[in-house]
RNA sequence: GGUCCCGUAGCCGAGUGGUUAGGCAACGGAUUGCAAAUCCGUUUACCCCAGUUCGAUUCUGGGCGGGACCUCCA
């Protein structure tokens, strides 16, 4: 069976056939990096994380690349007043550019590494490719698609590629009620968008590369233009973002990486849904803006976060509240319990039935493989997961089942990573001294002294454990 | 104003033209000294109105409500 996802192109579901057979190549437009990564931005790179460790389980070899925005992102890209993100980020803090744009690459990263993605192949950061835009704008300003105006600001040209709009379905009229579009009255056309800019002042500055002497530097659209092609080639497979990436910038994108090359750039574009917040767009003014940090410092682990995020269909929207966190958490701990006790039978600690789970686990792997295949419906594939998980409870498993069970929870945790790695026996880690106190607790219970007995439950539950009563006995459990 | 998406039980969230999604929460029962975990059972579903159909939550049209993009945002 194929994997079949939706691409925002054809808008419909397209099953992913790789240019290079069992090779399947992905971009995604990663962090502007100019503040704190938030809750929302991992919603996107979740989704693409997802993305690429199932195409990996379904046996492709994954290039992945994801940039990192460090110059050109424009809090305006049509107005001439529009200023660089990180140039804004540097006024206001008194740092330079620089130092903001390494700040918060380093923050990004350990997000990543908390929220447990893979990471891509490839982070380039925009300010390292500035020689390989201008080879890009170079070629656009000899094919006549690309102009520059009297202070040296260089524009794609819309006009001259009829297929723009063909991803976000945007038919823009110059005068269209309501849509705030200022005139720079230096562009041909509203709609053309900027490949330079020429600036003296601005901190991050280059050589134009297609034009020695004209200080300034690369619009946004064009960076993502010049590293996919750099890492990836002409053409790639899929390539991902949040929604709202998808006008202009990779509207923009397809202009200028066809316009230069004359082939199709992507084959899949897919975007993710925004996050919202108790059911609002997530935003300072609100109150209900959380980074990454913030949930982590109300004492969320970064796996309760990332389920949280990814549990929903990615082009669904997600309500996130604290509360689903939580349910984040006793979920997790269900699917967990449930295998902490396979690994118990499987060790021989706890005793084995005579259930046969074979049958069980393999359909629960079709059901697992062909609901991911159906453009990563990860909900289902949780709820798959979850009824396996009460199946295994209900049963009396033996211990080559148990084996089995545990291969496809495995399996789970290495598409999604949102339950955590297979538990331990946990005899194998319980520290001797509190053996020594749940010793105590089974004299207490033996001479009925249930006071004493609870006191000792309450100072191992102090101590990060937990006490599982069992008709064979009792025992300890990391919480 | 233009383009588009959504409206499912207390909450979150899949899916389907006729058969239990799932998670969390609540309640009852089994188990337990009491708990925890686990199992069994239960509760309130498909926004409204028309239409198509033997039958619609699922398709079509209209209405109401929420949201997104068109401006920086993942």
């Amino acid at each position: 069976m194929p994997i079949r996802l939706y691409n925002s192109l054809t808008r419909r579901l397209d099953e992913l056939r790789p240019l290079e057979p069992g090779k399947v190549t992905m971009y995604h437009c990663g962090p502007t990096v100019y503040s704190s990564p938030h809750i929302g931005n991992f919603r996107s790179f979740l989704f693409a994380d997802v993305l690429r460790r199932f195409v990996e389980d379904q046996g492709y070899q994954v290039t992945q690349v994801m940039n990192v925005t460090d110059v050109g992102h424009l809090t305006n890209d049509d107005i001439e007043s529009g200023e660089d993100k990180m140039e804004a980020a540097s006024k206001k803090t008194g740092r330079t550019a620089w130092e903001i744009a390494k700040q918060y690459e380093d923050e990004f990263h350990e997000c990543q590494r908390l929220l447990h993605v893979r990471m891509p192949h490839h982070m380039p950061r925009a300010t390292d490719f500035i020689a390989q835009m201008g080879v890009i704008i170079d070629d656009l300003l000899a094919k006549g698609v690309a102009y520059q105006v009297d202070n040296g600001d260089v524009y794609f040209e819309i006009a001259k590629f009829p297929d723009y709009g063909k991803l976000s379905g945007k038919v823009i009229d110059e005068l269209e009620d309501g849509a705030r579009v200022a005139v720079n009255e230096k562009k041909k056309d509203p709609r053309d968008f900027a490949l330079w800019k020429t600036d003296h002042k601005h901190q991050m500055q280059w050589d134009a590369p297609f034009r020695s002497g004209l200080r300034g530097f690369p619009g946004w659209h064009i960076e993502c233009s010049a590293m996919s092609s750099h890492y990836l080639g002409h053409q790639i497979d899929i390539h991902t973002g949040g929604e709202d990436n998808m006008f202009p910038h990779h509207e923009c994108e397809i202009a200028q990486s066809e316009a230069h090359t004359h082939k199709q750039f992507v084959s899949i574009w897919m975007h993710a849904r925004h996050l919202l917040v108790d059911n609002k767009k997530m935003s300072k003014s609100l109150g209900n803006f959380f980074t990454v940090q913030d949930v982590l410092k109300k004492g969320y682990t970064g796996l309760e976060l990332r389920f949280a995020l990814v549990r929903g269909h990615y082009r669904q929207q997600l309500n996130f509240t604290l509360k689903g966190l939580d349910e984040a958490r006793a979920a997790i701990a269900r699917v967990q319990q449930c295998r902490q006790r396979l690994v118990r039978i499987r060790l021989g600690h706890e005793s084995a039935g005579a259930a046969d789970l074979t049958a069980a686990t393999a359909q629960a792997d079709a059901k697992f493989t062909a609901t991911m295949q159906e453009d990563l419906n990860v909900s289902e594939a949780l709820g798959v997961v979850f009824e396996f998980a009460s199946e295994c409870n209900r049963a009396q498993p033996t211990a080559s089942s148990c084996q089995q069970a545990l291969r496809f929870f495995a399996r789970v945790e290495d598409v999604l990573a949102c339950f955590g790695q297979e538990p331990m026996a946990v005899e194998d880690g319980a520290p001797a001294e509190l053996q020594a106190l749940l010793q105590q607790r089974q004299d207490a219970k033996k001479k009925k002294d249930w006071v004493a007995a609870d006191a000792v439950r309450d100072q191992i539950a102090r101590a990060g454990w937990k006490i599982v009563d069992t008709p064979q006995g009792a025992r300890l459990e990391k919480v």
